[in-house]
DNA sequence: AGCGTCCGGTAAACCGGTTTGCTAAACCGA
DNA sequence: TCGGTTTAGCAAACCGGTTTACCGGACGCT
């Protein structure tokens, strides 16, 4: 005959102690209405039978789980080995934390991010990288689920925190040009949703348009088959830069819209032959650890990873309490550092290229 | 007057349809048992309304959340700025998505884990870092919710993923040794918990048993104050070896118990203008990323840390459908990995220590 | 003594679903 | 025509807590 271990319920512990359900119930959370003795010894009951209250019982009433989803569109698996996610996470932590509340992350389960956020027992969401027009997005407002939106474009009625990704691409791209540089390479982040490849929202169309504009600015063309995209990893970078290189283009400079793809630049460039930065220069971007003891330093663009997921909360956390509008819209700034990655273009090509604007060698 | 927003519930979906609660949720879950024109019926009025079915009362019901619980002992803040995290949750990650389930994450909410572990609606958890004899996951067995330790020495009845920290550790010393070293350092990683400094099955303990273990097979002894704790971060690390190296002492080798730990010691080293490794060689642990991609690139011992997060959720996941029992450990092998971070002992020390065993100056 | 308050505790409703009988009608073969 | 089997759908119990409304007794005050 099994022992059957039933974990004990309210009702059991009330029966323990001969009082109602009730009595339990405020023996815990309202031991102000219960006489101090008769607390003390229902928590005693309580604690020999090993109860402890149903966290899904207590939710269902109280209407409120005490934590918050972080919705990803690529499967957790991916998106973990990224270092970026792992620094944004740690600011998500620190503010939903210090608020007492617990992180739930929410990815597409069996290809669909709709039925895994109705699954999640979270009081609020926080996107990464979902564009506001998104089928999910728009579904999971009429949920009535509280969303802040990260590294995307915010509607007017939609709260985010966004990041001047377009300033810093330019900057990244100015600083090339203004070593010298014009036969330049992008290596682009590839969108995790087939359907966001041409989201003018998104992150990678965002810095995109600022390299674009720098570019234009000085009289550059970027050819189409100088932009190459891949998985922001660096075996990612690895294969677009390699792809491009041994498809014959000759690029001097390296615009890689992760640190990630631009170490994964630096070492398919070694692989060949080329020097950091005597031949290639590379500038990244997001100015995780990464860049800074990568070899070389990468210069890359700095932004704000983990206090952005602070903000984010922060503003989740606002909007739940009633505080604050869905209207309130903060653009943190980048800024362009410089390290051991770029240099001059080389003397050789400057003689060769004087005056030139394509990519293609 | 303000338009209250109500959630429809499945009440609400019934009586627009005209139908019972029951139909409704058999039009959802179970529709064979509906007339197909019922159930389309049913579901589009639920489509129109912007019904959801709420997932707490769901798992209320059915006694499952589908989700699983990863439990740190320190704030999530803080470990996920450390990469050997990421990875090993991109494992985890990856094993629970497989299966269905989303992660949740549990750390000590306001100093309290076990309060943290009440709240929380996991149907099991991965303890990391948690040595088995720790109050909390004493606690957590009592109220009979599964559980898999990882870096922690199982205990008999305590499901556990190990990893050889032990065996590493010494193939670390030995690696050191055989290069001529005699005066070490060892750059320990502090535990989480004060309460665990001592704790002889955490991985620190277990990688200094290790280091010792080696040591002392060479004949050479360690002084008590060439032991330094720090966090495992590379500020940490640098720290560590400031103070050792500023207090005078001046060892030829450091063991470092995290890559992290390694790259801050390599880092106050560079500043104090000593060469790695022609001046001092510095050997890490668990091979991250960043160990492959640091100047020098270090020496290390690498660990299967993805793959420790698949096994621990698929054991748990084993455990959870009554597939397998609580006593089923596996060890996961470690390895050493030469890079350039370490070489022979100087030959200036090599010729005035000669036979000497201290890590003193 | 009589009246109003406070104290300690309880019964029952409720949160929003799922699941278990049960019933009435439709169907079926002899 | 009639008994037996499906079929379609419903009412009510249940999951495990919290919260509201209420009640009896002790206390304090005039």
């Amino acid at each position: 005959m099994v022992q059957v271990i039933r974990r004990p319920t309210i009702a059991d512990v009330a029966e323990a102690a001969g009082v109602s359900k009730t009595a339990v119930s405020f023996a815990f959370n309202r031991p102000d209405r219960l006489a101090t003795d008769t607390a003390v010894r229902i928590r005693a009951v309580a604690e020999t039978l090993g109860y402890r209250p149903h966290p899904v019982a207590r939710m269902l009433t109280q209407g409120r789980s005490r934590s918050i989803g972080i919705l990803t569109p690529q499967a957790l698996s991916v998106v973990f080995e990224n270092p970026y996610f792992g620094t944004f996470t740690a600011g998500v932590a620190a503010a939903a934390e210090a608020a007492g509340y617990a992180l739930h992350f929410i990815s597409p389960l069996h290809g669909s991010l709709a039925g895994a956020v109705n699954r999640a027992t979270v009081d609020g969401v926080v996107a990464v990288g979902l564009s506001a027009h998104h089928p999910e997005v728009e579904q999971i407002r009429r949920a009535g689920l509280p969303m802040v939106l990260v590294d995307s474009t915010a509607l007017p009625s939609q709260p985010a925190i966004e990041v001047d990704d377009e300033g810093g691409a330019r900057a990244a791209a100015e600083h090339l040009i203004g070593l010298g540089h014009r036969r330049f390479v992008v290596l682009a982040i590839e969108p995790p949703d087939r359907s966001d490849v041409d989201d003018p929202d998104g992150v990678p169309a965002r810095r995109l348009r600022g390299y674009l504009a720098a570019l234009a600015a000085a009289g550059i063309d970027l050819p189409h088959e100088a932009i190459l995209t891949s998985l922001s990893t660096i075996p990612g970078g690895a294969a677009s830069f390699a792809e491009t290189w041994d498809a014959g283009q000759r690029p001097t400079a390296v615009l890689a819209m992760s640190d990630a793809i631009a170490v994964g630049a630096m070492r398919a460039a070694r692989e060949r032959g080329l020097a950091v930065p005597a031949d290639l220069s590379v500038v990244g971007f997001d100015d995780v650890e990464l860049a800074y003891f990568a070899d070389p330093a990468l210069t890359t663009i700095h932004q704000p990873i983990a206090r952005k997921g602070e903000q984010a909360v922060e503003l989740l956390l606002a909007i739940l309490d009633g505080r604050d509008g869905p209207d309130d819209h903060e653009i943190l700034a980048t800024r362009l550092v410089v390290r051991a990655s770029t240099g001059p273009v080389p003397d050789a090509v400057r003689r060769t290229t004087e005056g030139g604007a394509s990519g293609r060698s």
